[in-house]
DNA sequence: TTAAATACCAACTATTTTAGTAGGAGTTAT
DNA sequence: ATAACTCCTACTAAAATAGTTGGTATTTAA
């Protein structure tokens, strides 16, 4: 069980971003030299994130892209969901929950992991963005 | 984020042993009927689960395996740990928390990977086998 | 107005992990 | 003796992960 690097690398180039809160565009090239993250990578994790709505970009030289929002309003979980795609323990479950699997009626399985999601989730939702500067 | 089908078929025939605690050993061939797993793949699960001594074999006809101690004992951590091989969130992070990565001064990252990982631990602590009958 | 810097788009590839399968050897109750 | 088991090692197919590659479009700064 663990999270995909997508998901670090994600995180490490939002923390970047809100610390330049207020200020100017952060470009890609800057945080992957500053992060030591491949700039090609992060351009794809980026269009994500930009198609959600938690950043925004501003095109051509000295552009790059900020934050739509104040990083005190930024919940984790809100950029982890999008990073690592799904935030489900498990295929027979949904994000919110909800069993898929026909043989619910004698899968004590299913017991733990909404257990585990709801405590992921709720941790993940405590956190805000600019807690982790 | 999720958790393999190992786990979650680990967990489902540790569940079936549950039932049959105090009786006779369960083969694997019913186990795998009962619950429609692939015999073989159980096979290899439970040489690790026989290793940490979870459960012990019986070998040759009506032989089978059965659980080395009450479910009421049995912590579904060290079930999970066990199949899934890995309970950290990330490379960065040891099992019990300690932090490997080198650039830890300046990764928020890992300060959400900490929490998540407390927070699924101590949900899987917290749950003992016989609770998922 | 041209050149450099940037985001943006889509396809390709290498590596690792997952989820098995296959063949057989050793044990034991009946 | 034989059928029902565990047990051991290697192999394989499919999916996910972690990138790379090549190129286009847009904007700023010189």
């Amino acid at each position: 069980m663990k999270f995909s690097t997508r998901t670090t690398y994600g995180l490490r180039a939002m923390i970047r971003l809100a610390k330049s809160w207020g200020q100017d565009c952060v470009s890609l090239a800057r945080i992957a030299k500053e992060e030591k993250i491949s700039q090609r990578y992060l351009e794809r994790l980026f269009a994500k994130l930009k198609k959600t709505g938690l950043v925004k970009a501003k095109k051509g030289a000295s552009g790059g892209y900020c934050l739509t929002k104040d990083p005190r309003k930024i919940i984790v979980y809100d950029i982890i969901k999008v990073l690592e795609g799904r935030m489900s323990p498990f295929y027979c479950l949904s994000e919110d929950g909800k069993i898929f699997c026909e043989e619910k009626y004698r899968c004590g399985a299913t017991k733990v992991l909404i257990k585990v999601q709801k405590a992921v989730n709720s941790t993940l939702k405590g956190i805000t963005l600019d807690e982790l500067g």
